[in-house]
DNA sequence: TTCCCGAGAT
DNA sequence: ATCTCCGGAA
């Protein structure tokens, strides 16, 4: 697996996800960016803190329909407004004391707000707490199965997580790195200059 | 038209 | 397994 991400690192350089001034803004920025490109992610972030909202106790306490327009250009706003609001009470009620807690019930805690599924909760845990947790997105999948490797979420998460060392820095860059490769080849079809195939099949 | 650093309800 | 939420860029 290491193999694979010195490949991609080779190719593609440090990607230095994610960008973002503090853990509330990593949040915020993984619930926005559900099913929509980070440039217009980065607009709504703008918005927010051009009106200093953002701030769980800012953001917690503002209404759903000046939130919303705030984010529109993001798509699905009504729900992602309803969204922070709720990520914002979560952060404001455990305070700083969040990213103390084991990973196992941080991990439940967030699948429990609305919004909040296992790709998100897990960016939010490597990305905001800075936590070894592997993300799993739709192109990780597919870049596995490319390999010949299928299975459901967490499956797929132990295969990264039980072939690396624990290194936080280490799996934000290759869960970023994987992205980028996968817009840059997969979603473009260059499969037939794929380098990860031959080195996939030496070490599953 | 497709697709985006998806999740929830049915 | 499929549908809805939804704007914006290519």
């Amino acid at each position: 697996m290491i193999r694979i991400y010195n490949t991609l690192l080779t190719i593609l350089g440090n990607q230095n996800w994610w960008p973002a001034d503090t853990p509330f803004e990593v949040a915020i920025g993984a619930l926005l960016t559900q099913q929509t490109r980070w440039n217009n992610v980065e607009k709504a972030i703008l918005n927010l803190k051009d009106k200093s909202l953002m701030e769980p106790e800012k953001l917690a306490n503002t209404d759903n329909e000046t939130i919303e327009e705030l984010i529109r250009c993001t798509g699905f706003y009504r729900q992602k407004a309803h969204r922070l609001i709720i990520m914002s009470e979560y952060f404001l009620l455990h305070g700083d004391a969040i990213f103390d807690r084991p990973v196992k019930e941080l991990r439940e805690d967030l699948l429990e707000l609305k919004g909040v599924g296992e790709e998100t909760a897990d960016s939010i845990i490597l990305y905001a707490a800075n936590k070894p947790k592997f993300v799993i997105d739709a192109y990780t999948r597919k870049i596995l199965n490319c390999l010949g490797i299928s299975g459901s979420y967490s499956e797929l998460q132990q295969i990264f997580e039980a072939r690396l060392d624990e290194d936080v820095e280490l799996f934000k860059e290759y869960h970023a790195l994987i992205v980028e490769y996968g817009k840059q080849y997969c979603l473009k079809h260059r499969c037939e200059e794929c380098v990860l195939i031959d080195i996939g099949k030496t070490l599953i």
